[in-house]
DNA sequence: CTGTTCTTAATTTTT
DNA sequence: TTAAGAACAG
């Protein structure tokens, strides 16, 4: 009987053939909570510990760095020899690691710029615009879906213009060729670029493409059914010499096939891999009974699936919640009463998540939880990092790192205001057309020239451009060079001079992103340190044994900006028509090379990573976040017809409306005790209200699963209001519910601009601490604590609580404020923060009279 | 060049 | 409803 590394005993007999079928492909099809993370790290762990194959061998890709960092967490714990070397990293990672190293092979230098969506948009957009193709004609997001499409099937601009028969596909093909162009010429990457560079870069450079297969003998890949057809064939191709490919994934959870997933990946693994070895995981240790029950039910009424079916060894557990409102404040509202009722039960608000199947919903969810006095935080929708002030800091960065970026040179040329319009930018890139050069050089090449710009634009021309000359030069502390850059920049100044509350929430923004920086430099081992080269390897003593015939020599110092000439004094333009390693040799070498890291740390990341239930406050996301997370009490709303699923899903396309309902299982199997599902009669979208029937997949759930309550049934009354009472302002309650047109809460406006605006948190937690990445790099997001406020909801007694004008009272969110009026059961705060006056609701609202 | 009004479109977004 | 972007006027 062998031994062990890891607790074989501990898995189920599934579990126990993955983790043991090392060689060879294999497939494991992982319903939703069967264990399959760890599978994988057991897996790995056994591999290295008892088969004796070094860390380094070992590639196991993720698709979010959340599973990445997890993953790591854990191997960590299970090998304690060590992991150095091991790559386990998002496939986007992994690519950049590649192509950092090999760039130059494929014409780029290895500070390539990372084009995000929206730069990459507003590349595509410009360049539509040059070519005079209307958007009204040919939506931007129409052009820009057809490109990527292209690009993921590896057809470049030209083949993809010579198949082009529509005129739609005539102009994205169009725009993929200049597209291309400007990339390539911005010394850039978008996501997409970033799989298909380094497909390319493995298919072109054998010697590349020897050196990765040689050292990756263990190949792992977590959820396959949501990889595209390039990651499908960098897998493939890493995998093809040793064969040791373990894909893991659950085509019942495929939700992102309009993002390129492709599902045959996994359908047809055996096709690929007739010697494939396939194990089924269906033994479900998250959720109980009735929520499996109910996942089963629904998810059997697709077409297109593997047959599986999961089951559970705990009982039945309790039934799910359903609830009709009577709209959606309603709905809101009754959610936020149970959250409490849970609460009151002895539940972490931590272990409480809301699910929606659009961002637009969340804002009445929002509205009523903060009415409620239900802390809450937001995951997604828009992001930290994608913040104007944010992004214009990091174009600033960007453009220092790689002068020939385009799209952030152009982006913060007139950020903060300098007086160069668009006028000035059409001239600039005229120029750079003219003389095939990048936008940069033609503004240098535009302040040489006298009689192109008034003297005002050429000045503020010129001490723009001095900047990035500067900025290379900066070294230090990564926080005091970033500092130092957008100190020069003049956005600080700017905004300090805006004066208003919005440009102060800007400031304190861009202060956060100091401290990320500074926290970045303390720990940010974790991600370049840890996807290393043979080479840094070898030179670190750890991969000394012979690395096979893959192994060979290391490129020549090629580190293109190193060895480039020093910088020029003059001002001087570099010279036209130059590679862009050359627009980098000319500016002289990037002092700081924190800041190349940091950048690409930033790309890569997502708010997702920074989930961290450092607060206590309910979840609230969309459906396709929430994949792989789980939680104690689930709530989902909106369950509606043309909401979820959603309208543009199935009137045309059976395979879409299959899609929404993977989305469903989705959501239902994130529960493990309860799950609450709502649906409103009647709700308003887009400014006017529609009656959506209750979604379907509320009717494929079996009737002994699920319970029903609320306007629509039988059990309503009695039961569900009353309990509530109307302080909670439910449906039913007098005091009125605006389900007959009577406004109950005077309208909320929200503030804008700072960082805790989606963030409602309970006061005594203090600052909320939000985590960047793994681990360790944790940074204080948000800015003065919260006032003490009494955390509990208020009582009979705080209801009974007498408000008068004049009054200074204390709200939970929005701090301090003055009482204006009080009439009936309605105060009006005007709240000294925000100099917002707002109507709230005595007795429901958080608030308690403080003088 | 900048600030304003007007039009128009409106899922999901691991990277 | 609302928010982004384009068109338009100052």
């Amino acid at each position: 009987m062998p031994t062990y590394a890891v607790d074989i005993d501990s898995l189920n007999p599934a579990q126990r053939e993955a983790v043991l079928t090392t060689e060879g492909p294999l497939l494991v099809l992982a319903g939703a909570g069967s264990g399959k993370t760890r599978v994988l790290t057991y897996r790995i762990a056994h591999i290295v510990a008892d088969l004796d194959v070094r860390p380094w061998r070992i590639l196991a890709i993720t698709f979010t760095n959340k599973a990445a960092a997890e993953m790591r967490e854990r191997l960590q714990a299970l090998l304690p020899d060590g992991t150095r070397g091991m790559w386990v990293c998002t496939f986007h990672a992994m690519c950049v690691r590649m192509l950092r190293e090999d760039a130059d092979l494929l014409g780029y230098t290895g500070h390539f710029t990372i084009y995000d969506d929206d730069d990459s948009r507003r590349m595509v957009r410009d360049i539509m615009q040059a070519l005079g193709i209307e958007q009204k004609q040919f939506p931007l997001n129409m052009i820009r879906s057809k490109i990527s499409a292209a690009k993921n099937a590896m057809v470049g601009p030209e083949e993809f213009m010579r198949q082009a028969n529509t005129p739609p596909e005539q102009k994205a093909a169009q725009v993929y060729l200049e597209l291309e162009r400007r990339l390539r010429a911005a010394n850039a990457m978008d996501f997409d670029d970033l799989l298909v560079r380094a497909l390319e870069l493995l298919r072109t450079r054998p010697e590349v493409l020897e050196k990765y297969q040689e050292r990756f003998r263990y190949i792992s890949v977590d959820e396959y059914q949501d990889t595209n057809h390039v990651q499908y064939e960098i897998a493939n191709l890493l995998a093809a010499k040793y064969q040791n490919l373990m894909v893991v994934g659950d085509d019942d959870q495929s939700i992102y096939s309009w993002r390129g997933a492709d599902i045959s990946n996994i359908l047809d693994f055996e096709q690929d891999f007739p010697q494939a070895r396939v194990v089924k995981l269906e033994q479900n240790y998250r959720s109980t009974g009735h929520i499996l029950s109910a996942a089963n039910a629904v998810v059997r009424h697709n077409s297109q699936r593997k047959d599986k079916r999961l089951f559970t060894a705990e009982g039945d557990g309790e039934k799910i919640q359903a609830y009709q409102a009577a709209d959606e404040r309603d709905e809101g509202r009754w959610i936020a009463g149970e959250i409490e009722k849970l609460h009151a039960g002895g539940m972490s608000y931590d272990d409480i998540a809301v699910f929606y199947r659009t961002n637009a919903q969340s804002r009445i969810l929002e509205d009523m939880f903060l009415r409620a006095g239900v802390p809450y935080k937001i995951v997604g929708g828009t992001r930290f990092f994608d913040r104007a002030e944010i992004r214009d800091v990091m174009a600033y960065l960007k453009m220092v790192v790689n002068p020939a970026d385009e799209m952030s040179v152009k982006r913060v040329i007139n950020t903060p205001r300098r007086g160069i319009g668009s006028t000035s930018i059409a001239k600039i890139e005229a120029l750079a057309r003219q003389n095939r050069c990048s936008f940069f050089q033609a503004c240098e090449f535009a302040c040489a020239e006298t009689g192109m710009f008034s003297a005002k634009v050429r000045n503020a021309l010129g001490d723009f451009v001095a900047l990035v000359r500067e900025g290379r030069r900066m070294d230090g502390e990564l926080q005091h060079v970033v500092e130092a850059i957008v100190e020069r920049s003049g956005l600080m100044q700017a905004l300090r001079a805006e004066g208003t509350m919005e440009s102060e929430g800007r400031v304190e923004n861009i202060q956060e992103f100091l401290g990320v920086a500074a926290e970045f430099e303390e720990s940010h081992d974790d991600i370049e340190g840890t996807l290393e080269s043979l080479e840094e390897l070898r030179a670190a003593g750890i991969a000394d044994e012979s690395m096979g015939t893959g192994s060979f020599d290391s490129r020549d110092a090629g580190d293109t900006v190193g060895d480039g000439v020093f910088p020029r004094e003059s001002n001087e333009p570099v010279p036209i028509d130059s590679a862009p390693g050359e627009i980098e040799r000319a500016y002289g070498p990037l002092a700081c090379a924190a800041l190349p890291a940091l950048l690409e740390w930033l790309a890569l990341r997502s708010d997702l990573d920074s989930l961290a239930g450092e607060s206590r406050a309910i979840t609230m996301m969309t459906v396709h976040s929430a994949k792989g997370l789980e939680f104690p009490a689930v709530f989902v709303a909106g369950l509606e017809e043309g909401i979820f699923p959603h309208v543009a899903g199935f009137s045309d396309d059976p395979a879409k409306l299959e899609e929404e309902r993977r989305l469903a299982y989705v959501a239902i199997t994130r529960a493990r005790k309860r799950l609450f599902l709502t649906y409103a009669a009647t709700r308003r979208t887009y400014g006017s209200t529609q009656a959506n029937p209750r979604s379907r997949f509320v009717g494929e759930i079996p009737a002994e699963d699920i319970e029903f309550s609320g306007v629509g049934s039988a059990g309503f009354e009695g039961t569900g209001w009353e309990k509530r009472g109307d302080r909670h302002g439910t449906f039913g309650s007098g005091v009125g519910s605006d389900m007959y047109g009577g406004r109950v809460f005077g309208s909320y406006t929200r503030s804008t601009g700072s960082v805790s605006r989606r963030t409602h948190i309970s006061p005594d937690a203090g600052l909320k601490p939000a985590t960047f990445g793994s681990g360790t790099s944790r940074v204080a997001r948000g800015h003065a604590a919260a006032p003490k406020v009494e955390q509990r909801r208020p009582d009979a007694a705080r209801a009974a609580e007498t408000f008068a004008p004049g009054d200074t009272v204390s709200h939970k969110t929005f701090g301090t404020g003055t009482v204006i009026s009080a009439s009936g059961d309605m105060i009006e705060v005007k709240f000294d923060k925000t100099g917002q006056v707002k109507k709230l609701m005595k007795g429901f609202a958080p608030i308690v009279k403080v003088g």
